[in-house]
DNA sequence: GAGCGGGTGTCGGCTGGCCGACACCTATGT
DNA sequence: ACATAGGTGTCGGCCAGCCGACACCCGCTC
């Protein structure tokens, strides 16, 4: 029952027969990842897609004056490297493990021919480059409209909404929920488009508040509700 | 000759048969839409997809704080509104005429059901969803690293550099390009996540520079190869 | 246990770009 | 001819967030 692991760019799989997902897999490329190693990056020939099958990929891409953004994570289940490689144009992005992650590596002619046999896949597919759209031009619009506080807000509650892994053993109240993705302060300023010293400071800001608690390494959001009222509120 | 006015957006029907396209349009209804006129907005339901016959579509989101964000232009042959309704869910960005438009309207169940019966269109769309990906996740990046002055010159160039329409008829220099669509400020500002003053400003300095020069109501490049420098330097 | 590298918290100075305000200039319709 | 509306140029004040710098803390390896 409990499903809500799996993310809205997940289900690419879903759809499939496991006889049909057996046949991808059949032309897959089973490959270790190790925290920090790159999978591809920027310049690469795009020559194939992946799939995550466990631990976690960090898609980025470097500014050209080499300041390092980061895109997204793909967790397990989730497909990445696609859109440059169904284009037939070189990697403009860089994939690394977040931490020693396994991949599965399909060609892309394997993968192409996949997709125009099995229509329903492809549906899929649209489906998830479609939330993909959506969700970076929702970072977009954040991004030039909502100061530093407001894009971190939402940050913690996109990365915690999901329940993207099991939560946390530790002790928690009613309510509470659990960013348990330990991102450092670099990683979320680069999510966030800020610099680490801000982070730091809204983060400890947050906390005095009682808006976030530190539970060991990571961080728990006592009350999402209250949040979610702090990134709507705008117009008013 | 002259195929260039087509953008990497626009190849959905390249593809096709001319028969194939006829039983695509018989399911399409014809629309006219007036300059600044809505095709759909956010909350709407987002049962159709779209294709530009004539004119330009205006994408852009409103920011909780009311604020406009523009994400992108359609123009003739692209299509848009296909985010949300191959996800099934309400639109999440608005759409207006920035000129008068001529569009073709198809329902959500008759495009899914010609991508389903045609898998080289799927295809298509997949990779027009790819690029769109990878526009949206560039200007991320420049919105966090650039400043406001080459977030704008790399704005210019995009718009010039397709040659979205014909050139204008004025005179121009040799390798000089002319950015025909013409923008306000306010648009350009919106586009490039600052504000019109700012926009204004860095404008008046760049024509001050030779940089770009006004021609008639819209601007030319004199020397673009001069520009993609500008934008390029960063490390070094 | 010394040394080191990566993550963290904090400070002050500096500034790009936002904001509000105003004057001007062209269309457009009446 | 006038009015109204939308686009443009310019100014000064102001502040969020950047930048550089430094001190601390923890876990690692040699």
């Amino acid at each position: 029952m409990e499903e809500s692991w799996k993310t809205a760019h997940a289900d690419l799989l879903a759809a499939l027969s496991s006889q049909e997902m057996a046949g991808l897999f059949r032309c897959a490329r089973r490959r270790c990842v190790a925290r920090g190693a790159p999978v591809f990056e920027a310049g690469d020939d795009a020559g194939e897609i992946f799939i995550v099958s466990s631990g976690c990929i960090k898609l980025y891409q470097l500014s050209p004056g080499g300041k390092e953004i980061i895109l997204w994570f793909a967790f397990p289940g989730e497909i990445f490297g696609v859109a440059e490689s169904m284009r037939g144009v070189p990697r403009e992005i860089s994939a690394a493990g977040k931490i020693a992650s396994e991949i599965l590596a399909i060609d892309r002619k394997d993968f192409v021919e996949f997709l125009r046999s099995h229509p329903e896949a492809a549906l899929r597919a649209i489906g998830i480059l479609s939330a993909r759209i959506r969700t970076l031009g929702s970072s977009l619009v954040e991004l030039s409209a909502d100061d530093v506080e407001t894009r971190l807000v939402r940050l913690l509650l996109r990365f915690s909404a999901g329940s993207l892994r099991p939560p946390c053993s530790a002790s928690r109240r009613p309510g509470e929920v659990c960013m348990n993705l330990d991102l450092t302060r670099t990683d979320m300023a680069s999510l966030v488009g800020a610099t680490r010293q801000t982070v730091t400071t809204m983060l400890v800001r947050l906390q005095r508040d009682g808006i976030v608690r530190a539970v060991g390494r990571h961080l728990h959001l006592p009350e999402p509700a209250r949040l979610t009222l702090m990134c709507d509120r705008g117009v008013g």
